[in-house]
DNA sequence: CGCTAATTGCAAGAAATTTGCAATTACAAG
DNA sequence: CTTGTAATTGCAAATTTCTTGCAATTAGCG
């Protein structure tokens, strides 16, 4: 299955950056892998709690953080969290104002065309960048 | 001159949604008028601290908000504030990851029409964007 | 299979944010 | 310009979020 393919690329990335590869890792990411939106700390915290300590979450959230394995999501009152580029895609989303539902988007090229346009313009560097939409979605008009 | 201005401005804000024309709010308004970056929380704590309670901050920025006021930017670790479009008129961000200035620039009308094509694209009604760039500004490289 | 450094859980601590309440103040009605 | 009243403020306390220290456990390597 798709799931087992990101849990080994996971892994890897673990390795490689000569972190263990501990079931209470592999269980936070794999529960992140299973959300289609964002979620707070709190979240993640909830959906992990008979398995692994709070303490746990946070300090591995910022070691994923570290290698990269997850992204800062900034929609809504605190940040969220979701599984990077590596393991998603990279992508950008459109929060609905009504009934908070979290669509994702792609990137077209002509979107990042003109981000380009913007590096240039200032002599910049851009090494990420987010986009956040917030509005109603079509369900709610 | 110009603060005189945007004060005005944020005084018929208050008045139009009914709350009261308080000293602690000029003073807060004023101090972020003062700022040519976002700044956190704690920050406009500080620049404040001897005028105002750290509670009556936290309180008066919720207020911004809710009248619109200020706006929430996320670049680096937590959020920050500044003062809304109405007062700054509309721009992204561009943080640097090595000196950490915060470069704003204007949204040119091309960017907002890749925009536009992504609510066509979703049947999604945009009421506001933000648009983050992280990378090295023009010094560090 | 051991060894060892990394990781975990738990308790405690610090920081950030919220709440309750009495005292003060803005502002509008008279 | 006073006066009445509801909104606002400051302070103390509570709550929530996040961090740290340390002893016990465990992954991963030889
Ligand atoms: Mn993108
Ligand atoms: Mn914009
Ligand atoms: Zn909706
Ligand atoms: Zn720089």
């Amino acid at each position: 299955m798709n799931e087992t393919k990101q849990l080994q690329q996971f892994k890897e990335l673990l390795k490689r950056n000569k972190y263990k590869n501990t079931p209470e890792r592999r269980l936070l990411f794999e529960t992140m892998l299973r959300q289609s939106s964002p979620c707070s700390i709190q979240e993640l915290i909830d959906l992990v709690k008979n398995s692994m300590n709070e303490t746990t979450v946070y300090r591995n959230l910022e070691t994923f953080e570290e290698i990269g394995a997850v992204t800062r999501v900034y929609s809504g009152w605190r940040y969220k969290l979701e599984l990077s580029d590596m393991f998603r895609g990279h992508h950008h989303h459109m929060t609905c104002r009504n009934c908070g539902d979290v669509i994702s988007f792609d990137e077209q090229p002509s979107l990042l065309a003109e981000l380009h346009k913007i590096e240039q313009k200032h002599g910049f560097t851009m090494q990420s960048h987010s986009l956040e939409l917030e509005g109603l979605c079509s369900n709610c008009c």
